[in-house]
DNA sequence: ATCAAACTGTTGCAATTGCAACAAACTGAC
DNA sequence: GTCAGTTTGTTGCAATTGCAACAGTTTGAT
């Protein structure tokens, strides 16, 4: 696995490449690997760390007191996770992070970020800028499958989650970054009742799929 | 309406009341009123400043293509609205605001939160710390409406979303700042499959309630 | 106090969805 | 290549939920 190109890391846009290098040392920042199933941070685990994705795919799960476990929300390479927690007072996890395939995190320092540093470097409040911007994105991403969650039936689960894909991917062909069973988890629904559903909405003629990659029609 | 003691709201933590004239007018703040039922933010408005609501209550909707709204959220007084929006980098509202009762609303221009101002001002750099806070806060109160939704059941919602209020409020008698119709809306199940299923588990002795006060047993 | 409009409770019926069980296909390790 | 373990497709049945319609209640404006 490669690890995915600093400068591509939206958390680093707008700092130079030669500042880099102070910066990952100035801020605490740590490498760490897990593997495929490996828990990354427990559910009421302290989080003073915000954690990027260098390669492999992180997912967000919640456990209710019944065992029964929810796919909240998933990352891949160049994103963040944990930031909310890392930012918020209490700094204590909610949910359980686990990596789903050989995964490589680049930790850094919430408390680096969200206070000045002493030295007042300027690629320091272009990051807390960048912070900035990117809390607000996850909020809109948290408030979007929000949205997809409140529709009342499978099909509107379905087309609202292929829609959102859709915007995000620029391509007439989608691809969906999850299997069928993540799916049916990260939607909430029944398996066997989305994959009835899928035929049905292909039987007539509004989307056409195979596997994982999606058109609408 | 009397609008909050501006000690307490969050977003104010720490900020000493003297410097706080100095700050609302360095962050070009203004206030507004709006009637019941008034749209304070439309979808797809650009939305520069983050609101904090004074007095009164603030929804947050979205509307499909089909003219179905949906109650993602709500604000109340102290609380911000907007702000996610106000500090990504469209500044594009996906959602609308609508105020549900008559309110007061506190406006702050965010390029003034999330870039460090010249002065450099000490409470400048607090009310930012503040804004990260509150901001993984908003996000991690996302993810638990997200825990919510994800449950199979109205009666899995209601408990979780009564579980919720009930650690927020600290009493036995827990007080929901929704009308029966807007819970329903809220939680996205049928208004009359859910007064049926509150009645079924008062029966059942697992919840008890009168009006909008809900005691768990 | 009066009245209209909005909100809430109730109930039968229809439709969707969850569940269970099983077969087929795929995946990864050896 | 083989085989166990996992994922996916299929289908009948049961249960939940949505829908519609209506009556009773509350709210707010005048």
């Amino acid at each position: 696995m490669k690890e995915i190109d600093y400068n591509d890391i939206p958390l680093f846009e707008g700092i130079h490449p030669d500042n880099l290098n102070k910066l990952l040392i100035c801020i605490n920042s740590f490498k760490k690997d897990f593997e495929k199933g490996e828990t990354i941070i427990m559910e009421k685990d302290k989080v003073p760390y915000i954690g990027i994705v260098l390669f492999g795919n992180v997912h967000l799960l919640k456990e209710d007191i019944w065992g029964n476990s929810s796919l909240l929300s998933y990352v891949g390479p160049g994103e963040l996770f944990g930031e909310n927690f890392a930012v918020s007072i209490e700094q204590e996890s909610s949910v359980t992070f686990v990596a789903v395939e050989k995964t490589r995190v680049l930790f850094l320092a919430a408390s680096k970020i969200i206070h000045t540093c002493e030295n007042a470097c300027s690629f320091h409040a272009k990051i807390a800028e960048n912070m900035f911007h990117l809390l607000g994105q996850k909020s809109i991403s948290y408030m979007n499958k929000l949205e997809i969650m409140s529709k009342e039936s499978i099909r509107g689960k379905l087309m609202a989650y292929i829609s959102t894909l859709a915007q995000q991917q620029k391509s007439k062909y989608i691809k969906a970054p999850l299997s069928r069973t993540q799916l049916a988890d990260y939607l909430s629904i029944n398996r066997s009742a989305m994959t009835r559903e899928l035929g049905k909405m292909r039987d007539e003629g509004i989307i056409d799929f195979d596997r994982n990659t999606f058109v609408i029609k």
